[in-house]
DNA sequence: CCACATTAGGTTGTGCACAACAAAGTTGTA
DNA sequence: TACAACTTTGTTGTGCACAACCTAATGTGG
């Protein structure tokens, strides 16, 4: 078994591509990617919404979003609008071929949840929790980096 | 609560950023990318070995490991020297220098260790073993995609 | 030996991520 | 009303990921 195997971050960044990957195989007839997808989802459910908005629902910031955002836009699956009360805001609004992905796609997630030997709703929320639990510590961590001491002998786990 | 932290899979893709994002942070002062430590890591235990078993190992290909591990080489962390036996075969090795970052990075694993939150060793191998079971779960996905069933009424979890 | 398939690694093109920066609009305040 | 500070979005440059393709080297059957 290689080595990087027993580390709890490789383990999450293979799980990642690998989930990513399952994804492309079922999105790729729509042209969609992984991140696009997710986009779509947050704006099936919470609706029409600012790039600022679609940010802290993603996690990802104008770097990102702008240029996707793009591509999907020439894609015809969003449109692109400045708010005229502030021209600052830009509204990202599903087209109508947008919306309809919604039953086009409705596939996907069971696709995913039947695939992923999760046997039920429970266990699968114990996985976002634990996921969420290490995200918000890795949050702490990249914002308040500890300065190395050399000498620290801190607990040892095998993250 | 954004509509996309009801899934496994964006639980997955946050978690891993931030993880990245925490790494980075750690690794920066060498100029080191997450990718490339983890390459170092195996590097490290398993010794100088090919880009295809390095690729194994790390579950990437050539089109990923080929430019990484130029900028590797370019750093001075790593040779590249054809096999005389095979000249397909590319040995990477650690130069003196990436053997010194063994030692310089030690407090790396410890940083993250000790930032994860997870409490102790096991339930970091419990986080580990679920992980590497939807990392193959999802490699059966994504090698055997069964044909989509529109009407399909699969067992419903929220993966 | 020769034609062919196979293998190892590299190259090209596209799409995230993200840091750093730029530009335009808005707001608070002197 | 000026104007500096702030907000929102976009742009640029670097580094993964990965599909598709290419080349060189090796192996294999005839």
């Amino acid at each position: 078994m290689p080595a990087v195997d027993h580390l709890v971050c490789f383990a999450l960044y293979a799980a990642n591509r690998t989930t990513t990957q399952a994804y492309r195989v079922l999105l790729e007839p729509w042209n969609l990617t992984y991140p696009q997808y997710i986009a779509l989802v947050t704006l099936w459910t919470d609706g029409d919404q600012s790039v600022t908005s679609l940010g802290e629902a993603l996690q990802l910031d104008s770097g990102t979003l702008s240029p996707m955002l793009a591509r999907m836009e020439a894609a015809g699956y969003v449109t692109r609008t400045r708010r005229s009360a502030d021209e600052r805001v830009v509204t990202v609004s599903l087209t109508p071929r947008g919306t309809a992905l919604r039953t086009e796609l409705a596939h996907v997630p069971r696709c995913i949840a039947a695939g992923s030997g999760l046997p039920d709703v429970d266990s699968a929320r114990e996985l976002i929790d634990a996921l969420h639990q290490l995200t918000e510590a890795m949050k702490d961590l990249r914002d308040h980096p500890e300065p190395v001491i050399a000498a620290s002998r801190a607990p040892r786990t095998t993250a």
